[in-house]
RNA sequence: GGCGGCGUAGCUCAGCUGGUCAGAGCGGGGAUCUCAUAAGUCCCAGGUCGGAGGUUCGAGUCCUCCCGCCGCCA
């Protein structure tokens, strides 16, 4: 069964956060962990660039947008190699032709739907945000998320019938047809789809868009809405906008496989409620399920412009590691709830379970393998009971990891793999290897050690399978030490060192 | 204002449909092995599970109210 997994596109205007780098890690892990059991799989992720934020931030620099633009979307595709991401797929919503194409076509279909209507209005609106607020909303009379003062906004633009597909979109939220986690997540879905859905605008005068953005089919006088035109991104990246139906559209979107869109808690009801209606109008498969995330902050503040260099996840990268930065996303962010982010703890989490961890029980193991049996992998031929268990909990590792990411338990997911560390530990104290190489003095080879070392071996191999996900770097040393090369194995040195001395 | 939810050992948090649910990790204290990056392993937390009532043979686990946080919506 296929399986499609995205990211939300961020906006261009600044340049990429730690907050963004958990999504694009937990979007990559699910991939990764899919690809490793066989599956078909396409990542996809972007950046959206028609934001009337970006021509404001351009213009506060004195440079084209277009320049902006690029040099920030590059920015953001450039944190694949330090994050280690494995896109499939990298769409930017003002560059790629299919985009443009394919918000035409979606609209198109939505117009044919009978799904869209002028109407002129008056309504407050953040630009920060792209979005309209009720003075309800505000705080001071400022958006809740800027601190800024939103723009009145008088004009007749084009709306969506949202409110039409308020009882399907109830259905299939109710039914699980669309899968919203975790399930606080899903019930503000249902309160919000209760509360009465009211139809939306989707487009913008030309001129308030400051001329950036995609026209509206047939109407250049309009610029499509940003977040309808963002939303596109995962059809359109599929060939959505090309004449005949295409290979990948098919594959990915039309079949019966998964369709997973991971997003930040703040966009929740455009991915939900207002691109599941599109979907609907154009006729169109919904995704099968919205994996929804909360925030980090940094030492106890929303990260800001101001928080500097510590949650550029570039420069986090350079300091500490991929997979120091990877694994503290992984292992410390709770599956509900904002974390707070400190590089003391990313320190610490690195250190104890990269260095003591992963790196010390690789390297004692083989270290063992080649003192007591000169580098080569000995062939059990016992079982003992720690042995027996090690395997067990190696047998048992790969169910866990599945159950916990299937939950969308990252958190869980990496405790599942570091069970192997901490029974290969116990293993290996409970077997003490070297009493065992000590009586074998007398000549007689061990079996008991043979037994030991065989299992010890497999379960760091065990380990680095199911670490490749989370770590693939580290996961891909993992398997490296533990495989023989002319039938020994590679003299062992540590694998990790300790970032906080 | 309306509707979720949360408040569990110093810290971060697990605890699904009520009866080994009073837990894990970190920190702290103690012991111990030596293959290993002074890494590993083992033991130690008597915390009224925010407060007060109630339902029940029995409630962190259900109900009511109160206090303190937070989310969504208006």
């Amino acid at each position: 069964m296929s399986y499609y997994v995205t990211t939300t596109i961020p906006y261009v205007n600044a340049r990429p956060h730690l907050g963004f780098a958990l999504e694009l890690v937990q979007a990559d892990v699910l991939a990764r962990h899919r690809r490793a059991r066989g599956g078909a799989v396409r990542f996809l992720s972007g950046t959206d660039e028609n934001s009337l934020k970006n021509v404001l931030a351009a213009e506060a620099e004195g440079v084209a947008v277009q320049d902006l633009v690029d040099r920030n979307a590059a920015a953001f595709a450039a944190l694949a190699t330090p994050l280690a991401l494995s896109f499939d797929d990298f769409i930017r919503t003002s560059r790629d032709p299919r985009h443009r194409e394919g918000v035409a076509q979606l609209w198109q279909r939505c117009a044919e739907a009978g799904d869209f209507y002028r109407k002129a209005y008056t309504g407050l609106y953040c630009v920060g945000c792209e979005a309209f607020y009720g003075e309800a909303e505000l705080v001071d009379g400022r958006c809740p998320d800027h601190g800024t003062e939103p723009q009145t906004v008088s004009e007749e633009n084009w709306f969506f019938r949202l409110s039409r597909y308020q009882d399907r979109l109830r259905e299939l939220v109710t039914s699980g047809e669309l899968r919203i986690e975790p399930v606080s997540r899903r019930n503000e879905v249902l309160a919000l789809i209760d509360s009465g859905l009211r139809d939306f605008s989707v487009s913008r005068s030309r001129a308030r868009a400051r001329g950036w953005g995609i026209p509206v089919p047939g109407d250049e006088d309009q610029v499509v809405y940003v977040w309808w035109d963002a939303l596109g991104n995962y059809v359109t990246s599929l060939g959505l906008g090309d004449d005949a139906p295409t290979e990948d559209f098919a594959r990915w979107w039309a079949g019966d496989g998964e369709r997973v869109h991971l997003v930040g808690k703040g966009v929740l009801r455009f991915h939900a409620v207002y691109w599941p209606a599109m979907l609907l109008s154009a006729g169109l498969p919904l995704p099968t399920r919205v994996l929804v995330h909360d925030y980090l902050t940094v030492s106890g503040r929303k990260i800001s412009k101001s928080s500097g260099d510590v949650v550029d996840p570039a420069a986090l990268v350079a300091r500490y590691g991929t997979d120091a930065v990877r694994w503290w996303l992984l292992r410390e962010v709770p599956r509900v709830g904002d974390a707070d982010f400190t590089e003391e703890r990313l320190v610490a989490r690195a250190d104890a379970d990269l260095a003591d961890g992963f790196g010390n029980l690789v390297h004692r193991v083989v270290t063992m393998v080649h003192r007591y049996r000169d580098g080569v992998v000995p062939q059990p031929t016992v079982e003992t009971t720690a042995t027996a268990e090690l395997r067990a909990v190696c047998a048992r590792a790969s169910g866990r990891v599945d159950a916990a990411l299937d939950a969308f338990d990252y958190r869980a997911a990496a405790a599942a793999v570091w069970t192997l560390v901490e029974e290969a530990n116990r293993c290996i104290d409970r077997t003490r290897p070297w009493e065992l190489a000590k009586s074998e003095r007398g000549g007689a080879r061990s079996a008991a050690l043979d037994a030991a070392l065989a299992a010890l071996v497999a379960a760091c191999r065990a380990l680095g399978e199911e670490l490749s996900p989370f770590l693939p770097a580290a996961a891909d040393r993992v398997v490296r030490r533990c495989t023989p090369v002319n039938g020994v194995l590679p003299e062992s040195t540590p694998l990790f060192a300790k970032l906080g001395g």
